[in-house]
DNA sequence: ACAATTCAGTTGCATATGCAACGTAAGGAG
DNA sequence: CTCCTTACGTTGCATATGCAACTGAATTGT
């Protein structure tokens, strides 16, 4: 248990190790061990925990209509699931959560999370606090890529992406934190027509790139391009 | 402000008429009217207020890099609007807020909904729960409408959606909360690109449908589709 | 240093889809 | 009833893009 407390999660932040352990506690938390491909729930369990990966990878799996298996998303260190699940009422979870390589994995209870408990924990407010800004936090991510995978061409979309960044950098500069495949995957779009429109973007002086780093060339050329406005 | 607990809106689910009026002193919520593209708020201004549409319609708007405006979500009766930035702690909101029509909103200020409020007011506890709630439902259709989209071609959109939707009734059928047109733009794609994929695969056998209501015809033949597995 | 592997750009090809224009049916207003 | 509008299906066309296969560059392991 007192290792828990090393847990890194926004869940706990602004929180001392002694204060997680006391929350952990709180959570009826428990430190679980999965071999690769074993579940860490089912779809149809019933929605109760939220987890967290302390190490390892974890795939959230839909079973789809015909019976086969979706992989819906891929989940490493410090990473939550189950939340929106358990959170939201849900009864049970639509998804199954499966290790998709040996994984260490920190189950909480959900219930507790809302409930004021019975030690009068003072972290529990802050606690509760830290969900509602990570689920919200989330949210806006969420929204942020839908605007972006919508705009109907490749070139709008990875134009929209990095210009939205650099609007958040307040500079015509970006560094992503992803690779070719990560961003296509992203955006929703095949790898090689996404490396073929950033190409088409360098050729005609829009942007220039090395590596991971994205700079508008020019603004005027940029507004001759259709499509960014809707 | 007697008349304003007779909002609509699941961040007040649970209370009655006198709990929900107690609760909006609470948040020094204050019922105003827009006239018709008058603003609700300015991207850059301090992300203090959450707001609810009571009547009318709303457009949540981004300016982009180039200055063009750009609609990213229109709101009406009931619907919430600016929580995910003022409970995120965003200082800023990185949107507008605009009155599509003439409209009714309320505003609420987000940081008493956080903060204990003095007069141990005991309702505070049940907003906090529905707001969370609320936040998470609205994570899972998020992603629900993510896991649509990211799909490659519009017939796999369509039969990812309908049949999820179906796995949800827990029958072979479902009746769509969306006009053709709307459909396409949950799905990001074309209205007559859509009507096409519906008819082949109705010409097909696989599903049949009237008006909105669906149905899966045949699940046979629905195996034989490529690009449901992932 | 060398081989092996990963990552990113390039290109030809087939095709899915956006777009525009049109047809039809249903519903509402006068 | 007729006119008008709205919603939806249909189709031809141009083109954007998924896909596969290949290349070179960069990185990693031995």
């Amino acid at each position: 248990m007192k290792k828990m407390c090393e847990i890194k999660s926004p869940l706990f932040q602004g929180m001392s190790n002694s204060e997680i352990f006391s929350v952990l506690q709180c959570l009826n938390a428990s430190k679980k061990n999965y071999s690769k491909y074993s579940y860490i729930w089912h779809a149809g369990d019933k929605a109760d925990y939220i987890g967290i990966v302390i190490s390892g990878q974890v795939n959230i799996i839909k079973e789809d209509i015909l019976g086969n298996r979706i992989i819906i998303a891929n989940l490493s260190q410090s990473q939550m699931f189950g939340e929106a699940f358990s959170i939201s009422k849900a009864d049970v979870y639509p998804v199954s959560v499966q290790a998709a390589t040996d994984s260490v994995v920190v189950l909480l209870r959900s219930e507790k999370l809302t409930s004021t408990c019975k030690n009068l924990c003072e972290f529990h407010k802050t606690l509760i606090d830290n969900m509602l800004g990570i689920i919200a936090k989330k949210n806006i991510k969420l929204n942020n890529r839908i605007n972006c995978i919508t705009k109907k061409t490749t070139k709008q979309k990875l134009l929209f992406y990095l210009t939205t960044e650099m609007q958040i950098n307040e500079k015509y500069e970006v560094d992503i934190p992803f690779s070719r495949e990560e961003l296509a995957d992203y955006l929703g779009v095949n790898r090689s027509a996404l490396s073929r429109e950033l190409s088409s973007l360098k050729k005609d002086g829009i942007i220039t790139f090395n590596k991971n780093s994205f700079k508008l060339a020019d603004i005027q050329k940029l507004k001759k391009i259709k499509g960014l406005e809707s």
